[in-house]
DNA sequence: TGGGAAAGTTGACCAACGTCATTTTTTAAG
DNA sequence: CTTAAAAAATGACGTTGGTCAACTTTCCCA
């Protein structure tokens, strides 16, 4: 799974690490870091981890999309989270000491740091200020999916997908949302048929412009809107 | 909204402290929580913070239960826990500095205890037995709000019910559940007649009872089989 | 560059579930 | 105990959105 290792990634000079968790490590810490950590080159589509299995490190996305997803119990997928740049992805399961619940996988080719476990529960030891980033980043994520859940519960398909899409093109910045129908559909919780009528609709409303698989919000405003009025 | 104090109930003699995150502190901390904390009153159905204010600390729950909520956007309320004694409410916003992205009040008469956010913050970095229980309740709880994400998006109303049924079997413990109609079925995510149709179709399969309000499950194999077969 | 597989699209159908309206039961207050 | 209001229950009906099947386009690799 962890294949050939890659050419090593400097955390110092790691752009994208203000993006999430490490980037409130002091400048000791980021060499410490650096010397335990290993870089990895992941094709699209490939497995960070699986539900029910044990955790024994955590993923600093440093080039490309992960997919994080569980499993229904008829196998379809659904995606909780897509993790950008900078995010660390797999500390929550190592932090409640239970089986990963999740799954999580590429969505295009990608360069991924691992951090073993011990040395990243030690640095949470010892650095104040990742804890209080780490606090701050799971609270933050069980208000957006409370939300998330929210919306799924009370939402049209319609509405959720504009909300989706406005969460999406927070996550892809400037580059056009590159999923396929079914990622996407197993995002907004829906089938896949019925997210193509919908994006057809979406696009003869003006609201996107659809390249093949690319998808570009053409009126952030209409899309907001329809979501529920706010971001 | 915090209205009169009433009797102290002592943190070293409360029996339901061990539920929740309290359980980890040492003698002297208990003692100190002992001291800054108040103890208050509640009837049902009051309210202890809404969404969108800012914490100004947390809640303890002594006795009773309490629901927790996002309003949705027609003013649905949506129930993604119901806090039951011993545990600690509203210190997810107060960790990730924003206002409450959740709702919190009553289902029953209740004694809450109140520690400020200062005290909280204080003994969260003294504590380190504390902390790690914060960490993992939070990730402990975002890996089960993926889980019913997924049940919303893929599962029957008649497959929501019995998990949530089961859920709500251990949160009642020897209790039977007893919410209003219209709660339950903001915690299935449906319909309050969807959910009354439900209910009495369990009844007729004999997998629960009911008595004007409350439920009973009869047949917990059957309800875990109908939720998808596990726990 | 061609061919096979995967992804995307469309249409037809219908069941699950939400909505609205009305009636019955339960609760709580005087 | 009485009574008004809240909660629960039932029926009728319509629509959203899921499913299945067939077809087309795009992708990718040999």
């Amino acid at each position: 799974m962890l294949d050939k290792s890659h050419k090593h990634v400097s955390c110092e000079k790691c752009a994208v690490r203000e993006n999430g968790i490490f980037s409130n490590l002091v400048n000791g810490e980021v060499c410490e870091m650096d010397n335990h950590k290993s870089c990895h080159y992941y094709k699209k589509n490939q497995s960070l981890f699986v539900e029910g299995s044990y955790p024994r490190g955590v993923f600093c996305v440093n080039h490309g999309k992960v997919k994080i997803y569980a499993l229904g119990d008829e196998g379809k997928e659904q995606i909780v989270h897509i993790a950008k740049e900078g995010e660390v992805v797999g500390f929550r399961s190592m932090l409640s000491g239970e089986p990963y619940k999740l799954s999580a996988s590429t969505l295009e080719d990608a360069n991924i740091c691992f951090v073993a476990k011990d040395d990243f529960l030690n640095m949470l030891d010892t650095n104040t200020g990742m804890r209080n980033a780490v606090l701050k980043e799971l609270s933050k994520e069980l208000g957006e999916r409370a939300i998330f859940i929210t919306n799924l519960a009370q939402k049209s398909v319609r509405e959720r997908l504009a909300y989706s899409l406005m969460l999406l093109s927070d996550i892809y910045g400037e580059d056009p949302i590159n999923l396929t129908r079914e990622d996407l559909a197993n995002f907004v919780g829906t089938a896949t048929e019925t997210l193509i009528r919908l994006l057809k609709d979406f696009k003869e409303e003006g609201l996107i412009d659809v390249q093949t698989r690319k998808v570009f919000i053409a009126n952030m405003d209409g899309i907001i809107n329809l979501a529920g009025g706010h971001r």
